[in-house]
DNA sequence: CTTGACCTTGACGCAGCGTCAACGTCTAGC
DNA sequence: GCTAGACGTTGACGCTGCGTCAAGGTCAAG
């Protein structure tokens, strides 16, 4: 008893072109190969392809299969290890799922991605381009918004606490600490927390946060703040530094 | 400000394969190519290389990052449909996940894959070289573990029913009753629960059912026991009508 | 001038087939 | 005996997002 491939295709639930790929890949072989080319497959080539196309459902890659049906690996074995795989692969769906959720919250709750970084204290409306530009339109009218909602005496805190991280960043510069160290770092720490501010309950992940100070070298209007191209430099070196270590 | 394409790299921690590959593909082209050729950001690039990053981070694919960087679509509207199609692959991960423990609970469990389906009542070890053939010497194994433990009653029981299935088939063809009606689907019906005693705790599938009703055709000595090749070929659309409609 | 770091443009590879394309073969009906 | 139509064959590209050579220019420092 032997049939042709679209026979073997049909009562398998597969295609021809599937197991024309198996057999190209040495996977399932027909049984048989006519004069004319015609591939023929018989009631073992059946089994052998029922057995390949359950373990396919169960997600193993053609390879593993081939390990399993030629008898080289244990049914167990394999399925073991795709378990572990399929549970990883699960365990990072999960966490993306919750980033989108929790960025998609961030949004609607008016927060905008990380747009508030970019006031640093001062008049932001001057910023308006920019950050249109850098974040889009709504992140900037939700930050608008956000800033706007502040009480003055909390602009006033916000602001001040910005002054502080400044001049005591352009001190440590100016008495020749280094960017890396601990005294430094210190002040980072403050910096980084300011900045979390400005995300109501989030933080910048290490590579924002570099991103940002990269950012303050490239923008003098930001660099001016921090004592020009020199100060934004060494900010940059400390914001690095501190991600490297605790991001 | 401008950097070339590594250090533009280093800083958005990415590569600069990646870059030239925004490049090909129109996402992200440089702000000015040297006249040697080489690639050259600004800031603009730079943040809006970090969107893309962002959103990358999230999981959305290129082209729908596209959409959102280049203001066709809202942030807010890509993450939702985004968010969604997350959801869908995490179910189906769930579904395989829960597939692969049950199949390796029964294969723990002894019963093994399918092993005893094709026990069909009567002497079992004459199968064996093929049980072990197509589904594994631990399915013969196993599937012979699990007959012995049956007490003599629930064999005989096993056995009785089959061989009431069986009759009745051959009744119902000799009446010639129509595969597909409703009086021998009942039987169909009868037969499929009996199939699944054996897989204690699942069913077939309808690919697994389908299959095993083309076995009966493929090979005589199952063939025999539904009367020859015209009744196996009755059950075979028997039990392809069953698994249309029921399964 | 050399060395080494960095740049360029191809082009293959991966997973698993879907999907033409271009072209033989088989079967049934006239 | 011919023809239509179903079915078969072997390529080969496409999809996702780059990693990874390969072969060869460019640039800054010594």
């Amino acid at each position: 008893m032997e049939w042709s491939i679209q026979e073997i295709a049909r009562v398998s639930g597969t295609t021809s072109r599937t197991l024309r790929h198996y057999d190209d890949i040495g996977l399932l072989p027909p049984t048989r190969i006519g004069s004319n080319g015609y591939r023929y497959y018989d009631e073992h080539a059946l089994t052998r392809l029922q057995r390949i196309l359950l373990l396919r459902e169960l997600g193993l890659g053609l390879p593993a299969i081939a390990e399993v049906v030629d008898g080289h690996q244990a049914n167990a074995d394999a399925l073991t290890n795709h378990l572990r795989w399929l549970r990883q692969e699960k365990e990072r769906l999960d966490r993306q799922i919750r980033s989108v959720e929790t960025t998609i919250l961030k949004m609607e709750g008016g927060e905008q991605l990380m747009a508030e970084e970019m006031f640093d204290g001062f008049d932001h409306t001057q910023y308006r381009e920019e950050v249109e530009e850098r974040w889009g339109k709504e992140a900037y009218a939700a930050g608008d918004r956000w800033y706007r909602s502040l009480s003055a005496e909390q602009k006033n805190r916000f602001r001040q606490d910005q002054l502080d991280i400044q001049r005591d960043y352009a001190a440590a510069l100016e008495a020749g600490k280094p960017a890396d160290g601990d005294e430094v770092q210190a002040i980072t720490q403050r910096h980084f927390d300011w900045i979390s501010v400005g995300w109501r309950g989030t933080h910048p992940n290490a590579q924002q946060f570099v991103g940002l100070g990269e950012m303050y070298v490239a923008d003098d209007r930001f660099g001016a703040n921090y004592g020009g191209i020199e100060g934004a430099r060494f900010v940059r070196d400390a914001m690095a530094a501190y991600a490297e270590r605790k991001l």
